[in-house]
DNA sequence: CATGAATGAGAGTTCATTCAT
DNA sequence: GATGAATGAACTCTCATTCAT
């Protein structure tokens, strides 16, 4: 079977759980290759992380896995394969991160808004490879694109990292639609600072993007509790 | 003349401001040299556009021309060099849309502002390629960047867009500082909004980067002139 | 085992030298590698000596070769490794020629001297190809030259196929100092003579370069035992 | 009249001097072409004693006599021409070189062949690139190496520079078989110096060119004289 | 499952040379 | 006589991917 059509039939297999059970033996193999799909994702992580994305060639995390580079297609279809999983796993790191920054009581909408708001914009601002990612799949796309399948799921992740902050929209009273757009002008001003930033082109006005942000954030709630 | 071929002429003059005016002769040549070489600019313009900033070699650019790659060296020194030739281009054009939007007597500081500002982000908004390309060498071009000239010079001319606008927030009162401050966040966010709706990024939150623009506009001439 | 394997072969063994021994099944593919790597040596050699080290491109070596350039690349990390290993391995050839002139018991420093010089200038005589790799790596290569470490490497086996007579001088009587200067002018008449032998030079005076080889052996020899 | 075929009746016109005399018109011509070409070749020799033989691309030549690459061509019909234009000119002050060494009153046979073996040996000692040229013409000869006609009047021009040394050693009582046998290992040791002077290669002996020419003429002396 | 050999396409760049004007 | 545009072939080297073993 080759490895492309390997991958389809696991989450076949997941999708359809109501089947019998696998034997115990399939479910060893079936772990030890998530191990091994594990690693060779750790090493690409790496890869992508020192060397950046033109940097970080097939040839260099399979070196990196300890791995020959045919070896690589055992776990994945393809090199753009490997860099959506990258970024699924960097969704859910942002996710974590907006969700472990909220107050845990919610009874505060502005400083849950102020608080995950921050970490959605200080997630990336700390970890420019995974801003890299996220432009290079969500804009460049270039040689074959993401599938629809994946892109939606991504676009998913990346808008469930926004709806604790849309909610406290809602709970300092904003209508749903009122919520919505002013989650989505912050997303946008949060991504344009983050890009002025990450391109070094805040620097052309000698500002701080951080102080940008938190600007926008003080205005944003002034408007929402007035 | 295009902006492009400005610039050129501009540089060619200043070398030789002690010279004589060029002979007919020399002056059809280079009109005509000017012209191949315009050429070869849109082969590279459509190139990118159709194939992005990796599909675009020079092979391509070459071959769309009809040209040999070997050919393209008489008018360009390397390929960084043509794509920064194109990012100038592209750059004078948004500075004289940004112009044309203005008002003639600029007795209104609070439409200028508006004027300039949607100018600019219209620009964007309807030329997409431009907005391509705007990304691709300011943020992408991993691979070698453009040379610190380049980057100064293409920088100098994105901001000389965005003056009208500073000048008009310290016409309504603004300290330099806030001004400087606002035009920053200002050109934040419409970056976030021109990319949110050129990735289709906005979609997903059903919103409409116009209406956004137009808001966050309204909002900052409601704060400057409070 | 040919010489350049050999050389391979023994800083292999000396990295993994605190391993156990290879697998039979390792040691198999290792042959078979190094024999596709001598079939690619081969080629090159071939290719040089019928175009010279201008017309010996890794494209031509490839073609010789019946490989794709790209897979050279599995083979040697450049170019100018190949050479460099061709030189190498000429230069093994040379010191076992050399070697395996001189008289087993060496009583007669005399006879040595004379022995292995003629050894040396023969297998340069009988060889050409093996003048013209020489000439060429060790002089022309300005593109880029070797790099130092083969260079040095280079020049010591080059100096071992001369010490055997640089001892039989000694040996007859010279100072160290005495016996390193006649070496050396020994070595630079045998290149002279070769260069003129090779260029078909000696012709325009009509001389044997073998003659005038033996005539300034006895002259040495003389010197060297008055 | 394509350039290749004007250089021949060039000559060809030169060989029939017998000829109606060349009307003032011509010769004006002839002067003028004369003179570009001369500028030409000094641009070459000073590009050549620049950059070297890898450096000295035709357009640099051409950019250093203030040509365009085609105009080249109406006086050389290839580089090849031009460098074995540039050799038979070294030759020529090589001549020069040693003919201005030798004693004006030739009573001293002895001082001859030392006065001249030296200068011989020094021009190419002080001159490396001129050493270069006559190693790449007379042995390097790739592409198309030089016509028969070249390199018989180059070796012609060679040997003269050699023919004092001859004349001098028949004068200090050698036969002419002698004389021209010690002249060639003469030759071939003075060429094996300098092959290990210029390449760095006699570093490697600590031993120094110079000396050991002179040590070898005076043996050489020795050998005559006794 | 993994190897390792190999492909094939392609990257940017340089060059001697040709030829219409 | 000279220009300058253009060719075409060449260069070394890199890469994702395939596939027999």
């Amino acid at each position: 079977m080759p490895p492309a059509a390997r991958l389809v039939a696991v989450s076949a297999a997941a999708a359809a759980d109501a089947d019998d059970a696998p034997s115990p033996r399939a479910r060893r193999h079936r772990a030890l290759a998530d191990a091994r799909r594990d690693h060779i994702l750790a090493a690409a992580r790496e890869t992508f992380f020192a060397l950046g994305l033109e940097g970080a060639s097939l040839r260099e995390i399979a070196r990196r896995a300890g791995y020959t580079p045919g070896a690589i297609y055992s776990y994945f279809p393809s090199k753009e394969e490997i860099y959506a999983t990258l970024l699924a796993e960097s969704l859910e790191r942002l996710n974590a991160h907006v969700a472990a920054a909220l107050p845990a009581i919610p009874d505060a909408p502005a400083d849950a808004l102020h608080a995950g708001a921050l970490a959605f914009f200080g997630f990336y601002r700390d970890n420019p490879r995974d801003l890299d990612l996220g432009f290079y799949l969500f804009q460049g796309m270039r040689p074959r694109g993401l599938t629809p399948e994946w892109n939606e799921r991504l676009n998913a992740r990346l808008h469930d990292a926004l709806l604790p902050q849309e909610r406290a929209l809602a709970a300092l009273g904003l209508s749903a639609v009122e919520a919505l757009t002013e989650v989505t002008a912050l997303f946008a001003h949060i991504a344009g600072l983050l890009l002025l930033d990450h391109t070094g082109r805040i620097r052309m006005f000698g500002r701080d993007a951080d102080l940008l942000c938190r600007r926008y954030l003080d205005d944003l709630i002034g408007r929402a509790t007035r």
